[in-house]
RNA sequence: GGUUGAGUAGCUCAGCUGGAUAGAGCAACAGCCUUCUAAGCUGUGGGUCUUGGGUUCGAAUCCCAACUCAAUCACCA
């Protein structure tokens, strides 16, 4: 049982057994000690002196003589104003360490087959161009969510939505039929995401400067944008799509093909994965038939043009049109046929959409519309907001080229690494194979540390020349931490010392050493918290506090230069605890830690 | 205007279920490597927790109002 658990029961009975009245649930429950006082849980008395009729002093005291007297686990105690300090009883701590050192998974529960499934909808690309630092926050948060989520004991379906079609794609096909020469990705010798965009990038310049000439000539924007020949040839070519022309489909699978061989790799890079893809291609068309059943049942209506809407005044929100006077999907009808689709592939229990904030409405509406048209999950379905990464001089904008690019920024992040290993030596006596995977682990540590850290609904500044630092509360400063506990781990198997054959259950753990097994004894439920409020910055937090806190224990202790075979074992054990922590902790955010840099 | 979210040190952020003197990192300055990895550790300076009310023994935290910023409120996705 958790030590905070054993002291609110006591503390509980004590005030029965003083006052007569039963504590107010939650009132005594303890919180850890500040540093500055003596004592590990604290217990605020505050809410016990309408019972007591005594002064804060007098009922701490009092209560503090009650837990010294029956409970065990509590060795001593001191009393400030309304704040109880127990000291838990030292042995209890070793006892603890004891208790972490011998479960692999500590902190990880497995899930039964009855778990609740969950389904996370996370990355969710167009595919006309190439992934940029918006999708990595994104791909980063969802699949830490669902480790996150996986390691409370649920079971989790990772899903990816791509959307595969549309005008956007037709820019790029069309602008790749004009001019692309017949080009492809091995003629380039560029990833073919990156081509595709590049297509993209050229449409957009060809059809501003039409627009523009059509404007000198007198017409406004609206009609130039309406009238230019390349958007109107785009239109006709996704009019064609859907007619399913062979040669456009050819062209439009042709290219779609090396977008997703490019998104494959940066997705490999990033380390993130799926069980289920859905294109969007295959689901647009789903959700018509829902609707129509929806207008049957009387959930929808339809006005005079044959439109069909929903009515959510009720609710608060407004009329939200659900299929074109002409039949055709919107994009919340095409949400509610993949929604069908998804129900019908897994029995799914839970929704989670890890999906940016500007589409905060979207998703409350889709709740709502999920919720009418019968799915169990709709009313409670996630939309794991997050807010945007913008750069110093403003917004990105792919059309203006102002976007951080996936792949650069990893290949930035890794160089920057590796030159930072090198110069302090970190590298020497390792091959060129292990220092370039060492560089690959701190690069990529460093950058999504840096996004995971934050909380998701903040807005982010990323400075790509400032933002990421290999000091201070950094991915890096955590991999050191492991990787220095590794060297130390190393060193004593070479002297031929294993902690465990020592018997260290005697051994009483100082101040500072509690003070690391209370903070490892807290991994499971700072998990269990993170899984219920959706957040990986909890676990970010928590393993730098408990990598700062075994930093000040590494300097100020010895370990193997201890010469007690007992205190040393003791130290070696909760150093490799403390490693075991940090390499699920890190695991949980998507990020690996090496054994050494 | 409606809705949602954010506002804490020069900068980037913790602090969420109300508790003791509001914490880290960066940047600046001053120290610590013949000894387990100095990507580390220690110290100094830096705050009207946007503002005003309210609840409470106690508010950065909860409630109300105002202000600022962001997103959104399309027959785009």
């Amino acid at each position: 049982m958790k030590i905070e658990q054993i002291i609110s029961d006591a503390a509980a009975k004590a005030v029965k057994a003083l006052y007569g009245v039963d504590a107010a649930p939650g009132t005594t429950t303890p919180q850890k000690t500040k540093k500055e006082f003596e004592g590990n849980l604290t217990l605020v008395v505050f809410p016990f002196l309408k019972a007591s009729h005594k002064a804060p002093e007098a009922t701490a005291q009092e209560i503090g003589e009650y837990l010294l007297a029956h409970e065990p686990a509590v060795a001593a105690f001191n009393v400030i104003k309304g704040f109880l300090n127990l000291v838990i009883a030292p042995a209890f701590w070793s006892e603890m360490l004891h208790h972490i050192d011998e479960e692999e998974q500590f902190g990880i529960r497995q899930a039964t087959p009855d778990a609740p499934l969950i389904m996370v909808e996370y990355s969710s690309p167009n595919t006309n161009k190439p992934l940029h630092l918006g999708h990595v926050r994104n791909n980063l948060l969802g699949y830490s969510l669902s480790e996150i989520l996986k390691a409370n004991g649920n079971r989790v379906v990772k899903t990816n939505i791509v959307n595969d079609r549309g005008i956007h794609i037709c820019k790029s096909m069309l602008a790749w039929q004009k001019w692309g020469d017949g080009i492809t990705p091995e003629k380039a010798g560029k990833k073919g995401d990156h081509l595709i965009g590049d297509f993209y990038v050229l449409f957009d310049k060809h059809y501003k400067q039409e627009v523009k000439e059509l404007e000198a000539q007198g017409m406004t924007a609206e009609e130039a944008e309406a009238a230019s020949p390349l958007m109107q040839e785009a239109r006709a070519m996704l009019r064609k799509w859907e007619a399913g022309d062979p040669e456009v489909r050819s062209v439009w699978e042709m290219m779609n093909n090396w977008v997703y061989a490019g998104f494959d790799e940066t997705y490999r890079r990033l380390g993130v994965d799926f069980d289920k893809i859905y294109y969007e291609s295959q689901t647009y068309l789903e959700g018509k038939e829902k609707v129509l059943e929806g207008l049957e049942k009387g959930i929808m209506y339809r006005k005079e043009d044959g439109s069909v809407w929903a009515d959510l005044t009720g609710e608060g929100l407004d009329h939200k049109l659900l299929l074109r006077s002409d039949g055709t999907s919107v994009y919340m009808t095409q949400d509610i046929g993949t929604a069908k689709l998804r129900f019908k592939d897994y029995p799914i229990d839970k929704m989670i959409y890890v999906v940016g904030n500007e589409q905060n409405y979207h998703f409350q509406v889709l709740s709502i519309l999920l919720d009418k048209l019968g799915f169990k999950w709709g009313k409670d379905l996630v939309h794991f907001s997050y807010g945007m990464v913008e750069l110093p001089e403003g917004k990105m904008k792919s059309r203006e080229g102002t976007v951080v690019d996936a792949d650069d920024l990893m290949d930035e992040m890794i160089a920057t690494a590796r030159e930072t290993s090198a110069e302090l030596g970190k590298l020497d006596g390792c091959t060129a194979e292990e220092a370039e995977e060492i560089s690959r682990i701190v690069g990529l540590g460093a950058l999504k540390y840096f996004i995971l850290k934050v909380d998701p609904r903040k807005n982010m500044t990323f400075n790509p020349k400032e933002s990421i630092d290999f000091n201070g509360n950094t991915g890096p400063f955590i991999q050191y931490t492991h990787a220095r506990i590794c060297s130390v781990m190393r060193k004593a198997a070479e002297a031929g010392i294993d902690y465990r054959h020592e018997d260290t259950s005697l051994v009483a753990p100082t101040e500072k050493e509690i003070s690391l097994i209370q903070h490892l004894a807290d991994f499971p439920s700072v998990v269990a918290e993170a899984g219920r409020i959706y957040s990986p910055s909890l676990i970010a937090n928590y393993v730098y506090d408990l990598v700062k806190e075994y930093n000040q224990f590494y300097h100020d202790y010895a370990i193997l230069r201890e010469a007690n075979s007992q205190v040393r074992a003791f130290r070696l054990m909760l150093s490799a605890n403390v490693a075991k922590v940090i390499k699920s902790g890190m695991g949980l955010l998507g990020i690996e830690v090496p054994d050494r840099m």
